[in-house]
DNA sequence: GCAATATATTTGACATCTAAAGTGTTTAAA
DNA sequence: TTTAAACACTTTAGATGTCAAATATATTGC
């Protein structure tokens, strides 16, 4: 593209205009890949590791890994959270926030209560039952954990753990600067 | 919890059978936590962007992220695939790809094929224009990666790569060590 | 050959997921 | 005060995802 056209003008440059036009493409060109490949091996990884994570919590526990996280989410703050929150915590939409709550609810896991000065809102919370089911869940999941992050030495996971900060604070950044875009492109018409 | 009580008893210790201890247990501790720490902050970064090239596709290009994966490893083997080889290279089960390559054969961006020699199985190929459509979004996504993995400097990619390498190694052994369950814990019975 | 087993894909029942529309509540501005 | 916008949640439609059972074909061992 524009490289390509760089390149042949500056064949009629200085030797060194040449070499470092040269440079420039090389780097861009294995730099690309990097990126695409550290992307590739970082979802690659995620996803075997989910996968396993998915399988034992069925197979010892007869639940799933989307209530096993919003269970956890609960457990940690402990007057219980509002759907809103679950679903930012999450990292999912509302209506599924909504979905996996119900399943919880059904089973007796989760309790919805009305919001005190807030009749929109609903804060979750554990129930007993739920926080005993979570507390033996989660001790067998720390210990998956450490066992699949095992390829790793204390210094290799702290690395990781302060590059991964990196990622986030770069993908924040550009997120803000860029602005989320307002989902109405069209001035909103109602109904 | 364990701690406490640990610290408490040797405290009529010596202060090096002290130190041991309390050694021992930092380490154990924070091992533990950073473990857990590193799997969140992994599967935190993977989800962000994944939703962020989600959304983009959608936008962008009208698709999703499982038929832009598919495509992608149909891309690369010019021969097209099997369903069971796309099952395996995408880590999702078969039932999904059959749900996906239906959708995408709909859409005219790939096509079913016998495959000759076995009659069992299908092979999936892109079409012309499927081929089309790709390339122009990989392009896109390639410029995406780019700039979202853009908060790290090439050495970092670099580093992070090799260790992630090892963390899919070791995934890899433990799984091929513990020797996946058959499925069949009781002797098969036909029907 | 033929039965047992293995492989490739589909199907069915469900659980997640998203985006977008719908319902009711709150807020803040006109 | 009225009313429009913002907000919290639910609902809906559609795409993905799982596992397990069902089909159909291959392969293997006898």
């Amino acid at each position: 593209m524009a490289s390509t056209s760089t390149l042949r003008k500056s064949n009629h440059g200085s030797r060194r205009a040449n070499n470092i036009v040269l440079d420039l493409e090389t780097r861009a060109q294995k730099g690309d890949h990097q990126a695409l490949r550290l992307w590739l091996r970082l979802l690659s990884c995620t996803v075997r590791i989910e996968n396993k994570i998915r399988l034992r919590l069925r197979r010892e526990f007869g639940t799933t890994l989307p209530r096993f996280d919003l269970m956890a989410q609960l457990e940690r703050s402990a007057g219980g959270l509002r759907m809103n929150e679950l679903s930012k915590r999450l990292m999912v939409s509302g209506g599924n926030v909504t979905g996996i709550t119900d399943q919880l609810e059904r089973e007796g896991l989760v309790s919805r209560t009305a919001c005190p000065g807030d009749r929109r809102a609903f804060t979750v919370k554990l129930t007993d039952t739920g926080l005993k089911r979570f507390r033996e869940m989660a001790a067998r999941h720390e210990l998956w954990i450490i066992e699949l992050m095992g390829g790793l030495s204390r210094d290799e996971q702290e690395t990781m753990i302060s590059e991964l900060w990196k990622v986030k604070a770069h993908i924040n950044r550009a997120a803000s600067l860029a602005g989320k875009p307002t989902q109405r492109l069209q001035p909103g018409r109602s109904r």
